[in-house]
RNA sequence: GCCGGAGUGGCGGAAUUGGCAGACGCGCACGACUCAAAAUCGUGUUCCCUCGGGAAUGUGGGUUCGAUUCCCACCUUCGGCACCA
């Protein structure tokens, strides 16, 4: 079978000669056309860490496949990229390596650009955005001052996340795990007393959770909504004996005359009133233990309640009750007001609390087809809604109205009302490092926090810094960088030292590519107007409670300052899964398990890499790299490559053939079709894989038939966005116009596609006993007659009488006995 | 504890609406070609079997003529949240 008149198959060759040509060509620019319709594809961009990594090929190949899918559909494209520049890594590869945070950011663009270009993709490269650059943050200092003067940006003094190892403050979202460290270097955070600059997200988080309209996976809602964590319930004023009010949220107002002690945190502003002299000592003890401890000891589920009573007491408001008021360190100041009504027969929480300080138990509510509760045979608290009892003018209300009708109840006393409670905070985003966008923003003595006028943009981040990280900004160890005049008053004033967290660049990155070289407005509005909003959106998983949260607040604040239109930024997300290594490890340096793009693409050329990327796993999955698997799928491009160049057969096709070959064409047609619109990518493969097989085992027959030269067509077509470059090479060869990716994505034929003939499966209670050939088009009756003449089924029924035949169109026929 | 995903051959995985379980590929075995090997091509490959069949999609039930698919309970595993009032 060797044939020695065909060229061998190249793949760095032709890979190289494709992208010269299509660079020369400027095939995959990008520019508005008002009269088709766009298509806005955005793959996640990438932080230049040093190399591509194999993570970055798999999110980005199938996101570029799908693209250029799109683009054969009639879709104008737009598929950027570009680099998320400043951030920590390259300043700790500065310090490590004594070599500049920009210097080290740039080098890495560098490669890591050649790297990206090696793939083959459509990006449109005229549009690359570098969030570092000055042309770039000084719109990213512009958003901050229009969050600034619109509320939305504040400053406070508050109890925040500290990475002792970064030397920096962290945003909640990046303090991660059980032991509560560092998203980026895994060092258990600590608490400081700092003042920080904020976004009101919290502003939002009833919007944030509505995600109708967009196309967002349920996983990643999920994550957002458990992260917001929204709480209705209802906010009760109680008194203490002196008359100071301590207000308290529950979800629970219809166990309010349950309410046995309160609880406030330890750092409760009227604990020290509260706190009468017998018990000050063990107070302030408590106090000092709980500020000591880390929050990881303090916020272990497990841990034995501990608490101190103050001595003080309060006044129930519904029922009058007298009740003591304690301290705890399982009730934190930053969620809800910081002090709680205790219920200890229906929280359990407050039930142990309650059993361990010897405090009452009073139920009130008697749950339907419970045995009668009697709090001093409980051994757990009964959280579930029931009638009310002891429960004063509302004993007796059934349970499913009587959170409204104790809510009812305290607003008519006026002590409270509903409300509702989030578990998300603000966004923390100062960071106290140097390599990010400063924070636009004087200090004057006489005007406070003053925004740095528009036309003074861009902050300009100083070159000569000592960036080494101390605990201080290296911005503010600069010896004149931070001196400047107030913008109002023109006295003497100083620069923010901190920058921002780079978390605020890629919010708003995917509208800088619309125009990256505006100096007058960070995107241009015809631009806007055109590609806007994203349509496919591809990247991790793991930025659901952070990138993903922070763009869509970002979004929503523009909108409402009249800067961007429609609720939501992006309408559809697809998440890829993680490749991991051979041994189903995360890939990391120190194992030893990281598979390198670089050197696969030397071995095997770019698009079996990217072919087989698309095939070895669910793309949504991922999973672990199998080296052995690869040589599968550069077998199958290079059969393809010598079944469509080698000459054809002279012989002349059957009618048979030729309708084999046109239905098996339109088949993989309408399936790959389908799998590209649901980001199926490994089926896409196997049904190519499978189409080539047939077409090689045909050719013999039918290679000099027109039906061969359609199949070769539409088979390449179909490739091309998987393979662009050994697809345009053989379309070339076959002495197609360039370019097959300016062509259409082809029809099918519905009548070619269309099986003649089927296998009808032949059921005997339910299992398979024939399989008969009939006419695809065959009758119920036809069908049923027939299955039941057929030889096996007569053995099966040993003569006895069918109870029930069923028929299913098309597929088969069980005959029950 | 709560929320969500996943469990199918030796391996990655496929199966459109409840209708042939294991497509496609890896690996393996055998064969062709070769002095030989590689490459390539071909055939076979879930398990058991008395060669008639039988069993099988994490486990146990249920619905159905029929379940990888739907329902209930559970196990394992991965991810998120977690003293959140």
């Amino acid at each position: 079978m060797a044939h020695t008149n065909i060229p061998n198959y190249n793949p760095d060759e032709v890979e190289r000669k494709w992208q010269a040509k299509w660079d020369a060509d400027g095939l995959y620019h990008s520019d508005i056309h008002p009269d088709e319709k766009k298509f806005y594809a955005l793959t996640m961009l990438p932080y230049p860490s040093g190399d591509l990594h194999i993570g970055h090929w798999y999110a980005m190949t199938p996101s570029d496949a799908r693209a250029r899918f799109k683009r054969m559909n009639g879709y104008n494209v737009l598929f950027p990229i570009g680099f998320d520049a400043f951030g920590l890594p390259a300043e700790n590869a500065a310090i490590k390596h004594n070599i500049h945070p920009k210097k080290w950011t740039y080098a890495n663009i560098d490669r890591m650009r050649t790297q990206l270009k090696s793939m083959g993709a459509m990006f449109d490269w005229r549009r690359e955005i570098i969030s570092a650059d000055e042309k770039y943050y000084k719109w990213t200092q512009w958003f901050f001052i229009k969050l600034f003067e619109h509320g939305l940006a504040y400053r406070k003094m508050s109890p925040v996340d500290w990475c002792p190892k970064d030397q920096t403050t962290l945003a909640r979202e990046q303090v991660v795990g059980e032991d509560r460290h560092c998203e980026r270097c895994g060092t258990p955070v600590i608490k400081k007393d700092l003042e920080q600059w904020f976004f009101k997200i919290t502003d939002y988080a009833e919007e944030l959770l509505n995600f109708e309209g967009i196309d967002w996976p349920e996983r990643v809602r999920t994550l957002q909504t458990n992260w917001i964590g929204k709480s209705v319930g209802a906010l009760v004023t109680f008194k203490t004996e002196a008359g100071d009010p301590i207000e308290v949220f529950t979800t629970r107002p219809d166990t309010l005359w349950g309410v046995t002690f309160m609880v406030l945190a330890p750092e409760h502003p009227l604990v020290q009133k509260l706190t009468t002299p017998e018990n000050q000592v063990n107070v302030e003890q408590y106090i000092m233990d709980a500020q000591r401890q880390s929050d990881i000891q303090r916020e272990a589920a497990d841990k034995e309640k501990t608490g101190e009573f103050t001595g003080g007491y309060a006044i129930n408001p519904v029922s009058g009750e007298r009740i003591p008021v304690w301290i705890a360190d399982y009730v934190l100041m930053t969620y809800g007001t910081g002090a709680i009504m205790a219920v200890p027969a229906h929280d359990q929480r407050d039930f142990e609390f309650a059993r361990k300080f010897k405090l009452p138990v009073k139920v009130v509510v008697q749950p339907a087809g419970a045995p009668k509760l009697e709090a001093g045979e409980m051994n757990e608290a009964i959280p579930a809604a029931g009638e009310l009892v002891n429960s004063g003018p509302l004993t007796g209300t059934p349970g499913s109205e009587s959170f409204e009708r104790a809510v009812e109840y305290v607003a008519k006393l006026g002590v409270g009302h509903a409300s509702t409670n989030y578990r998300l905070r603000d966004w923390l985003i100062s960071r106290q490092r140097y390599w990010g966008a400063p924070i636009p923003i004087v200090y004057c003595k006489k005007h406070g926090a003053v925004a740095v006028p528009e036309d003074q943009l861009p902050v300009k981040l100083p070159e000569d810094v000592e960036w080494k990280p101390t605990g201080q900004s290296p911005l503010k160890l600069h010896p004149t960088w931070s001196r400047t005049t107030c913008p109002i008053c023109g006295e003497p004033a100083e620069r923010e030292t901190d920058t921002m967290d780079t978390f605020m660049c890629s919010s708003w990155y995917f509208l800088r590519y619309l125009s990256p070289d505006d100096d007058k407005a960070p995107f241009d509005q015809k631009e806007y107007d055109y590609w806007m909003p994203v349509d496919t959106y591809t990247g991790g998983i793991e930025h659901a409670t952070m990138h993903l949260i922070y763009t869509r607040f970002f979004h929503k604040a523009l909108r409402d300052m009249g800067i961007v239109k429609g609720d939501e930024p992006m309408m559809q997300l697809r998440n890829q899964g993680m490749v991991l290594g051979e041994d189903s490890e995360k890939m990391s340096k120190s194992r030893g398990n990281v598979v390198a793009p670089d050197d696969l693409v030397k071995a095997y050329g770019a698009d079996t890499v990217r072919a087989y990327l698309m095939f070895f796993a669910r793309w949504d999955m991922g999973g672990p790299w199998s080296s052995g698997g690869i040589d599968g799928v550069q077998r199958w491009l290079r059969r393809t490559w010598t079944t469509l160049l080698e000459p054809a057969a002279a012989g002349k096709a059957s009618e048979g053939d030729i309708k084999t070959l046109r239905r098996r064409v339109h088949q993989t047609l309408k399936a790959v079709t389908r799998d590209f619109e649901s980001f199926e990518f490994n089926t896409i493969i196997s049904s190519l894989m499978e189409l080539m097989n047939d077409m090689s085992k045909l050719k013999e027959k039918v290679g000099g038939s027109a039906a061969w030269a359609e199949a070769t067509e539409i088979y390449l077509k179909m490739l091309a966005p998987v393979a662009p470059h050994i697809s345009e090479e053989l379309w070339e060869r076959l002495g197609k116009p360039y370019s097959i990716h300016t062509q259409s994505w082809p029809r099918v034929d519905e009548e070619a596609a269309r099986e003649e003939e089927i296998t009808l499966v032949v059921q005997v209670n339910g299992k398979v006993r024939e399989r008969i050939t009939v006419p695809a088009g065959i009758d119920e009756e036809s069908a049923k007659k027939a299955a039941l003449e057929s030889e096996a089924v007569y053995r099966f029924l040993e003569g006895k009488t069918p109870k029930q035949v069923i028929y299913v169109r098309g597929r088969l026929v069980n005959i029950v006995v």
